[in-house]
DNA sequence: CACTATGAATAAGA
DNA sequence: TCTTATTCATAGTG
């Protein structure tokens, strides 16, 4: 009724029990994240892609960068995110 | 000798607390981020910021797309990332 | 999706 | 750092 032992460290096989287990990590992790945000006063920037594509994302702040799927990066400012995909681009 | 109660969901007051606390937690989530990566066959990335600016950071692959998976934008190295997010940030 | 036994993470203390 | 008491996360199940 619960594991029956250490979990191994390597790709889930098994598609469904793959799937599951990504729910409840990704949860997991993203729980996490916002805790060590708010307990330690830290940014934190968090991008997850499902293996079917999916993107899931958390940040702590503006300042930190966010993935968009129109806009590559949600930025404060429009300028500093146009000089930062020039700089990405060379 | 160990912890007394649940852990209360704010910000560590004591300096020296909170540090010592970003340190296990940080490395913990680290772990796990690697975790879901591998388990699960996910695209993973992870950017911390300490409270005194140093940056950590994870990627379960240096193509990790950080933006739409149509453009695949990919990071050139994270040396340039970090650079890039350190004059972003400030 | 909820439950629960068990492994893992971790808050304090040393 | 290292250890240990506890809480927390979660794999397998219903």
């Amino acid at each position: 009724m619960a594991r029956r032992g250490r979990v191994e460290l390597r790709r889930i096989e098994d598609r469904t029990s793959r799937q599951v287990r990504f729910s409840k990590r990704r949860a997991g992790l993203f729980k996490k994240a916002f805790e060590l945000a708010v307990l330690c006063d830290a940014e934190v920037s968090l991008l997850v892609f499902s293996p079917a594509g999916r993107l899931y994302e958390y940040a702590s702040s503006r300042c930190m960068p966010l993935a968009d799927p129109r806009t590559l990066f949600c930025l404060p400012a429009p300028s500093t995110y146009s000089l930062l995909l020039c700089n990405f681009a060379q």
